[in-house]
DNA sequence: CCTCCTCGTGGAATCGATTACACGGAGGAT
DNA sequence: ATCCTCCGTGTAATCGATTCCACGAGGAGG
């Protein structure tokens, strides 16, 4: 491969007279510069990353460890991110942790060995040291969907807390009152906060929530089966079961079937995280929806200024909830109206 | 953050003796290597892999240049491309082209620039100049599912004549006759070559494949919604669509839903590429599943072969039809039974 | 006792870029 | 005509590793 040795033998000039040409530096001659252009040209020369990331120290790529790339939020995530990114003119290197510790902090190590100029993270647990250290030493970081608390770190993140409350707000509406809740990981924040919210949103009802209806699942369909079967195994079974992400609610749909019961006559249904998936199954799923690409992006544009050496700020934006068909139907005439506004999709 | 020459400071050795020690050279004392490991240890020394890639000429990272990350079947691939990677000491970055031939460029451009030491692509078209000539000079490379014709690169895809073949004679047995396939881009192989098995197919069963009954997709949802729509506006619409893609099909049923028709009762559904969610629609979709665990880990160890400077074999592995609900059920006591294995699945 | 290996080690070149510094020549001001 | 500025260019240092080569010490063999 050509270097650019080659391209200054070429164009009879000096290496610095190249490097200067090709990046623009204005005190070169026109002749020199078109001389320059035409050896690239013929050489077919690409300067070498590596080499320029080794002297200027910046690698223009950013690190993204994700919890688990097949769950099609983070999927999406992921493709914002990589987008506004590219846009910035930044590559970025995925990592799926496929929530496992061990993983996310490989990919941590290597990531931070690679030199990247930045690392996004949604942290499958409260934070190997690794991470700890690379944030204590000043490594440009910044959280997207889950984070570690006490870190000061920029957090990119939706608030569920409304729209859960207005879930509530329409499972009551239905008539629903025995209602459960398959959880996430204690370990992260938003298996803790989506619990927190439902809970509290049940207390503004007058509702309890025992701890019978609160099963521990790990963000993971296979969870969503077993915790699922487990309230169908109650004496008294929820009339609505309420997944912490899209996953478990997938593993859920799959338990009820299996026993031969149906969404929502049997057993409601809703979920964290809507996908396109959820129009389409049957029946399609009531879901609280995340601004996914706005996500994305200002986690890029948060951690592009940490990256400058600016503050970068942190981000909160609202979830929504949109209703389907899966927690049952009004048989009144009029659905019931929740305070806040709660979009009803169109089929 | 540390270098070696800290290390060695430390240490009281010279950056040679550290670079030894950390590379497992065998002509290193107990002691010395002894004093280079407390050393790395106290500074929190870690090797810096720019550096070392740009002496070694070796990255240790392979690219991947994907067709659409947001299709389930290629992100599951590219999910296990990581695995299989991982377990051989490669990194991967995952560059999304989208269907777009200028986005698969500009992957292929950086990847080459930051010098990964093996490509996997996936080509949305018939190859960019820019990838061609890589491929003519050297640089290894393995074509994953798609691949250009003429190009001397190995090439790991599955082979799903026989399923279709299988998915015809299903369709057959249930007393369907007019079938219509959404096609791919024909820029793709696998565009042509799903179309190509399916006239087969019904060729066998002197069926006909007009021209109308061919639409034009390009594995994105929104065609698989458009072409469908002009399928249901023929003045004798299809009786079974098939779909040449999971995301196509996902539009089909979008088309048909809103038409307030039903799937199979009035149009059948099938789609290439089988998906968790295809499980949990209304109805289950019947789909021909490809092997792509396999497909994924078996294009790596092609690659990493060609790195090494071998040969690295082409590989297809046979897709299998699953058959589901969404094409009808037999009305006959017993299922028409097709000459090769046909796998039902559990629900 | 001398020679020859072997072993452990350090010095320095190298990879391919960027960039500080030096230098020669052209042109303007005096 | 002389001096001073720029301007364009080249030389060489530098980034952080790996690795070739040389060298000194110590042990084995003659």
């Amino acid at each position: 491969m050509a270097s650019i040795k080659d391209v200054a033998a070429e164009a009879g000039v000096s290496v610095a007279t190249v490097s200067r040409a090709l990046n623009g530096h204005p005190s070169v001659s026109p002749a020199a510069r078109a001389r320059v252009l035409a050896a690239v040209e013929t050489l077919g020369y690409r300067p070498n990353a590596v080499a320029r990331s080794l002297r200027t120290d910046q690698t223009r790529t950013l690190g993204l460890v994700i919890s688990d790339v097949m769950n099609p939020y983070f999927t999406e995530l992921a493709r914002s991110v990589e987008e506004e990114a590219r846009a910035l003119g930044y590559s970025v290197i995925i990592g799926n942790a496929d929530e496992r510790p061990d993983l996310q902090d490989h990919h941590v190590t290597t990531l931070l060995d690679r030199r990247i100029d930045g690392l996004l993270v949604s942290p499958t647990d409260g934070g190997s040291p690794r991470m700890l250290d690379a944030a204590r030493a000043g490594t440009p970081m910044v959280f997207v969907d889950r984070w570690i608390p006490g870190v000061d770190v920029p957090v990119v993140r939706s608030d569920g807390r409304n729209a859960v409350r207005d879930l509530v707000a329409h499972l009551h509406g239905l008539g629903h009152r025995r209602l459960a809740i398959i959880a996430g990981p204690a370990a992260t924040t938003t298996g803790r906060e989506r619990v927190d919210a439902f809970r509290e949103a049940l207390a503004a009802y007058g509702l309890p929530l025992p701890d019978a209806c609160i099963g521990q699942g790990d963000f993971q369909a296979g969870s969503g089966r077993r915790v699922t079967e487990g309230f169908l195994d109650l004496p008294e079974p929820p009339e609505v079961v309420f997944a912490a992400d899209n996953l478990m609610a997938l593993g859920a749909l799959d338990a009820v079937r299996a026993r031969g019961l149906r969404v929502p006559e049997d057993i409601g249904l809703a979920a964290f995280d809507d996908i396109p998936w959820f129009v389409h199954t049957d029946p399609p799923v009531t879901a609280i929806a995340q601004p996914t690409r706005e996500l994305g992006r200002a986690a890029v544009r948060a951690l592009v200024e940490r990256i400058a050496g600016r503050a970068g700020e942190s981000v909160t934006l609202p979830a929504r909830l949109v209703v389907r068909r899966s927690c049952g139907e009004p048989d009144g005439p009029a659905p019931h109206q929740s305070p806040s506004p709660v979009r009803r999709s169109t089929p």
